[in-house]
DNA sequence: TCCGTTCGATACATGAATGTATCCGATGCG
DNA sequence: CGCATCGGATACATTCATGTATCGAACGGA
């Protein structure tokens, strides 16, 4: 007797519809914001009715989570590609540039991530999982630092490897904010950049920033 | 003209509805977020009727705007005043406690203001607003951080007081994202000091941190 | 190719939030 | 102390999003 909670098929269409769905969603909420953003537009955007919502989701949050954690995870994987690359010398700058390539290219993501996070903020059940992947990042940084540390650069201001992972991401956080506000993306990256150089090394130059 | 706190014009009743208004939004906001919060909720809250709030304002987003202004208007007095305080020289641990102190203790605020910003994030003109606002609290710091340097520790890592405010509130905004999701504000509090006086002179401790 | 199943569209009923128009009581002024 | 005005309440019409129930068509297996 079906244990498994009976996935009774799986065909073709159902997971292609479901896929087209979390796309167009993804530029919905990124335009318009969760919470401003109703069930039809989706589906509209989408190029579907709504009996094909109700047929894959039950609830515009389901349709949020999943979306989330759909390009979460893809973007996770990406980074930690990114910080796999070296050897095990850590060449902070080139890792540094690397990540920031990855992390801040999509605006709409941005978006859409902090969506998310003032979502999970009202949600404990959202946020302890926000707060595990976050933290799953967070190790992946730590490790590659630990790995690093002695063989390279060392580094500086901050104590242990757990510190500065915190740090790092705390920088992330920080200038993923003004991003959003000012748009300049290129700015973003090389400010991060800067920063992050001058948490994880020793030497950090400045040049001053603008708005 | 009226600069002060009650405008002059139609004093009485209005101004006294209107911040009561203005209270309510603030609790249901902060409960509920933005976007999720009806016009009849607030009222309710605010122990009025819808009537009294088509009165007072045209929309909830006009609301929300005021919200956010008188708020944003009230902390920044208040960092403003607990950079004051050294006299020109400057006790980094110290100031950096007082401030913590300010900006970390509401988490409701801090919701709050979450939601303004990626409600800003898709509003030119409110971005432009909020830009603003930071850059004068960045040009506090700055100025705070240039007036004290030299004549007390030595900022380290960072270059010029520019990007040292800069980092300074990167710093603050990172922080503030972890700790909407896990609501530990005293070790918000901890570990913002540790972040802020590593980036701000030459010694930082970096003990571990949970989660 | 045919059939049973599943997916998605359509139509409908319902509930809720908004905005407006109108009315009554409070407030401030002469 | 009475009057004119303003602020807020109430009632109403309307719009809009949601959820459900039903139906036709596409799909996949034999």
């Amino acid at each position: 007797m079906a244990v498994e909670g009976a996935p009774p098929r799986v065909t073709g269409r159902r997971s292609r519809t479901r896929a087209k769905l979390l796309d167009a969603a993804f530029a919905v909420f990124a335009a318009k914001g969760f919470g401003r953003v109703t069930i039809e537009e989706v589906c509209e955007a989408a190029g579907y009715s709504r009996g094909a919502f109700y047929s894959n989701f039950t609830t515009l949050d389901e349709l949020f989570f999943a979306l989330y954690r759909q390009r979460a995870e893809l973007i996770a994987d990406q980074v930690a590609g990114a910080l796999a690359l070296d050897g095990p010398g850590l060449d902070v700058p080139a890792a540094v540039d690397r990540v920031t390539e990855v992390l801040l290219l999509d605006l709409d993501w941005l978006l859409v991530k902090t969506d998310f996070l003032v979502h999970a903020a009202r949600r404990p059940a959202v946020a302890r999982t926000l707060l595990e992947h976050r933290a799953r990042l967070r190790g992946a940084i730590a490790d590659r630092l630990a790995r690093a540390r002695g063989r390279t650069a060392l580094p500086a201001v901050l104590g242990d490897p757990d510190s500065a992972a915190h740090a790092v991401v705390a920088a992330y956080d920080g200038v993923t904010t003004q991003l959003l506000l000012d748009k300049d993306v290129e700015g973003a990256r090389a400010w991060l950049g800067q920063l992050l150089t001058a948490l994880l090394t020793d030497g950090g130059a400045g040049p001053a920033q603008g708005n």
